[in-house]
DNA sequence: AAGATACGCAACCGCACGCCA
DNA sequence: TTGGCGTGCGGTTGCGTATCT
């Protein structure tokens, strides 16, 4: 028995709407309200799904919705949301009045993940690249070491290709620095191929100096800028929690913008604890009650909660 | 100038969840 | 308790436009 089809997919039209049809859709809701998306499109007299109304109401003509660039507030918001929550873009979204998780989604898949890792962080974990080696070098023995850099050149060989392809890479290998990579443009598409093969394998050979000498890469804390900023609980249980600046430390460029300035400067980790409970709790099986808490928006939002330095009473949405 | 490629965004898909009869 | 229904959500796709060669 499978799911009955929200609509009949054959007599439905589908694919970019027209502004006939935004007109006939939003003078229906305005009447009529959005109750019942199965009945709206046959009531206005569309060819669409119910669902596809619900769709380009929500994330399109909506009254309230901001339909133009994202600010450097908002970037710095997304951000910070993201490497507590996740992609909970509903989550994110309802803390950025007029923007809908469609819009975040995007604005995040198609900029802010370049963007980080452009400057060398890792957008799904939020930590420099260089740090997660160094990390995960230090939990294995030395048989394991030997295998990582190849495993990881494998991991991050498609972004880093890509960046290559776009901007110039400078690797710095001399003894007893970490490996740094900065960013300066040029054209590349016109490098020859044995020089990105060149460049490839200097990329191995940093990632192999990663892994094997993490002592060294410790010690210098590329991701650390100012004195007395150190790892904190939250930091070490894999949250940026005010050890490093976005942009600072590794394209070493001193325009720091308002962007790469605040973000991550705060040290408060209530919601990276409340989220690594949860993830034990995952690993113990099933939905906690903190996943469900999560999932519904609450709990990491309470009222003297803080996010890095973004104060819950700056949050649109706190939810109790 | 034309074709190829990359990018951004709107829209779609399918699963999960909550409500209700 | 169960199944139908409506809705929310995150991932993915497809298309129009911009940029590059």
């Amino acid at each position: 028995m499978g799911r009955i089809p929200c609509c009949e997919k054959d007599s439905v039209k589908r694919g970019q709407w027209t502004p006939e049809e935004d007109n006939k859709l939003s003078s229906y809701i305005a009447q009529h309200g959005t109750r019942n998306w199965r009945l709206i499109p046959k009531n206005a007299g569309l060819q669409r799904c119910g669902k596809s109304c619900r769709l380009r109401w929500t994330n399109y003509l909506r009254p309230d919705l901001k339909h133009g660039q994202f600010s450097d507030a908002e970037e710095q918001t997304i951000v910070k949301l993201h490497a507590v929550v996740g992609n909970r873009w509903s989550l994110i979204a309802a803390q950025l009045p007029g923007r809908t998780d469609n819009d975040v989604k995007n604005y995040w898949n198609t900029k802010l993940k370049k963007k980080l890792s452009g400057m060398g962080i890792d957008p799904v974990t939020h930590k420099p690249f260089s740090h997660l080696m160094a990390e995960i070098a230090t939990t294995l023995a030395p048989p394991q070491v030997a295998h990582l850099a190849e495993a990881a050149l494998g991991c991050f060989k498609d972004e880093m290709l890509h960046l290559l392809t776009k901007k110039r890479a400078d690797f710095h290998l001399q003894p007893g620095t970490p490996l740094v990579i900065t960013n300066a443009p040029f054209a590349a598409t016109n490098k020859p191929a044995d020089e990105k093969d060149h460049t490839i394998e200097k990329i191995k050979l940093g990632l192999s100096r990663a892994i094997q000498e993490p002592d060294m890469i410790i010690r210098n804390k590329p991701w650390e800028t100012t004195a007395g900023s150190q790892f904190d609980g939250a930091y070490s249980r894999g949250f940026p929690a005010g050890g490093f600046q976005y942009g600072q430390p590794y394209c070493g460029n001193d325009d720091a913008s308002l962007w790469s300035q605040s973000i991550c400067s705060g040290s408060t980790s209530t919601a990276g604890d409340q989220l690594g409970h949860l993830k034990l709790e995952e690993e113990n099986g099933g939905e906690s009650e903190a996943g469900k808490e999560l999932r519904n928006g609450s709990s990491i939002f309470s009222s003297d909660c803080v996010l890095w330095d973004l104060p819950s009473d700056e949050l649109m949405n706190p939810i109790v």
